[in-house]
DNA sequence: ATATTTTTGGACGCGCTTGTCCAAATTGTC
DNA sequence: GACAATTTGGACAAGCGCGTCCAAAAATAT
């Protein structure tokens, strides 16, 4: 075993460019086919690419996935809190913020690629490799679920709520924007901008009839 | 290709009880470790048979995952339906009836070792499978739907409750009870029995606050 | 233009998996 | 006990996929 720098974590020395193609090219295959199913040269293919370069940029069929599976949960940590911090901590029509907010939600992180990607992912191959996906759970998913809990207890003590649980709130809020799409995706309906909305406008006037103010 | 008899429908002729453990390994090791991670060897020692015996019982590898599916697939319609059919329809306390099924519908159908297979592989196979999952979907979980949606509707007109969309309203109760289960499970924790019925209490709860008839 | 790095494509060995064949051992039936 | 069906284990060919090696070609830097 020669004194190869780690090839994996510092890239090897060539164009980044191709790199992230491969990783791309590699995100899409791994989630159609599961990494049993994956042989290098469909990622070659995929990624126009030499299946040899493919293992100059990463070693190993494992460490590739590793690699992947890095790449798309920090993509979908940083869409998480960067839709996160557009929560309306000062609603002018709270229902109506709610709901362009769970639009938002659904939009940049459930239904895009890379969180269907790793949905899937996570079902299954996350028992496989425990590891891999424990740091996400806890400094992703975790850390909003508390963040949005946070948020919705602020707008109690605002008035604008009436809750005496914000994680369960919070829970529940998320659980009933997802309600529509999950039934959407087992029929394998296609989800356009239409139904994200009235499926939000759906959730969020149930939330509010549970937890809004009453006059 | 000799004219054999259809080995998959039928029965070839030999001891079903060989036949059944070895789809119940089957179902085991595809679960753990997808199509493309499992080969024949696998099951075969899971189900303590020979592999040629595997062989002669399903003739191929896809046979074998078909006649898994559809077994997984029939049972769980029959859990489901069998604890549709205790639903509350005429309710002595609402709120407690309401959790009492919400918690036999996680036990029997979503918790247990069947939803847990039918889901992965749903998310991990479907794409690749449609026609296998397309008949189950249509007379499995839709029918449900609909007819858990008839189920709210009557308690609505029996002054029960106070809806006007009983199927979003069935959609939205299925979506409430999942809410705790589906971050217990992101978070990888286990599912005791006093946490079914704590979060079957917190939907419910949430439930009847949006839709319970207001005194 | 020259030197260096990266990419390419093809060939190769190796191990694993599938599915088949078959004779012997086991099981169940009459 | 005799007979039929079933199961077993082992051997086998064929194919596939991984990972490696290497020399030629292309791209990039100097």
């Amino acid at each position: 075993m020669p004194p190869v720098t780690a090839p994996d974590i510092a890239g090897p020395r060539g164009h980044i460019e191709k790199r992230l193609s491969i990783i791309d090219a590699a995100a899409c295959v791994f989630c159609r086919e599961g990494f049993g199913g994956t042989n290098i040269d469909m990622i070659a293919a995929q990624a126009n690419v030499s299946r040899q370069t493919v293992y100059n940029h990463h070693g190993d069929k494992e460490k590739l996935f590793q690699a992947v599976v890095r790449e798309v949960t920090e993509r979908i940590n940083a869409d998480l809190f960067d839709t996160l911090a557009t929560f309306p901590d000062r609603p002018t029509n709270l229902e109506a913020d709610l709901a362009a907010f769970a639009v938002r939600l659904t939009r940049n992180c459930i239904c895009n690629r890379e969180g269907k990607f790793l949905r899937k992912l996570i079902q299954s191959e996350g028992e496989r490799y425990p590891e891999l996906f424990a740091d996400w759970r806890v400094n992703g998913p975790a850390k909003v679920w508390s963040a949005l809990a946070a948020r919705f207890a602020r707008l109690a003590l605002s008035g604008h709520l009436d809750l005496d649980d914000p994680d369960l709130a919070a829970r529940q809020f998320l659980a009933l924007v997802n309600a529509d799409l999950q039934t959407a995706m087992l029929l394998g309906d296609d989800m356009d901008d239409d139904f994200l909305e009235t499926s939000a406008r759906n959730a969020v006037r149930t939330f509010l009839r549970a937890y809004g103010k009453r006059p």
